[in-house]
DNA sequence: CTATATGCAAATAGTTTGCACGGAT
DNA sequence: ATCCGTGCAAACTATTTGCATATAG
């Protein structure tokens, strides 16, 4: 199991909720902390929502996960992976990852000259396959 | 004053809290929650978070103002205008916005045929000339 | 005069903290 | 054996709601 590395690289013991947190995020891309509390509460009946947001705090402050914030949504997480955007689909509200060259964008920006851009986060609006 | 007609359009009624509200994100651009709260104190000693809230809720929903989520930063507000990106600069936090062709982005996100894409939002990260 | 906004207090939601216990290394 | 994570309860922070009064139209 290859999640376990991720947590020993970063200090963090693996225990059966982190793992399962970073197996669901894995398996559904993007999930609330609800989501997550109900999600791991079928496996740990009794677990705390404060495990949750333990959990999501130094995972996120180690660069394991990264919270992902969506205008009129609540906020969701995702596991830290290549950089990418985001794509909201306004029927069905499910988030989804897209590949894109930002070089131009960034070139663009940068051409202005009132900044030093280091990087981007895109999200668009629209609607997605199923919801056409 | 201009801002009395943006309020009549939307059927709220022109008070002095919601005139300055905007004439403070009209001055400052970004304000928070909290920043509106110690700005309007300083002319309404009495006023109450709930009229802030209140009004940022309506005025939002009215499309007036709308919300910036900015990662790892408290939601700030800007009144509503052409669309636009933002820069967040790394060392001073402050907030830029700046005015981006986004067609490319847009036809790149389209062509990959899963999406209808309507509209993006494009946040950056870099230094701001001053911090430079 | 009527409808809506304000300010206060209370209620609710969301998140964090401290501590005792249990599990990982 | 030690350190860290978990779960619980309590604390705290953020936001919303209900109501009486005040103000805009």
């Amino acid at each position: 199991m290859e999640y376990d590395n991720l947590l020993k690289k970063n200090n963090l013991k693996t225990t059966p909720q982190r793992l399962l947190i970073i197996e669901k995020l894995h398996k559904e891309g993007h999930l609330s902390v609800d989501d997550l509390y109900i999600a791991l509460k079928e496996r740990f009946i009794s677990i705390s929502l404060a495990t949750i947001y333990k959990n999501i705090n130094i995972m996120t402050q180690k660069s394991v996960i990264q919270e992902v914030k969506i205008p009129n949504q609540k906020s969701v997480y995702e596991l830290t992976k290549q950089e990418h955007s985001h794509v909201v689909c306004s029927k069905c509200n499910n988030i989804y990852d897209l590949q894109l060259d930002t070089h131009d964008l960034l070139k663009q920006a940068n051409s202005l000259g009132d900044f030093c851009i280091s990087s981007s986060v895109v999200l668009f609006n629209g609607t997605c396959k199923e919801c056409m």
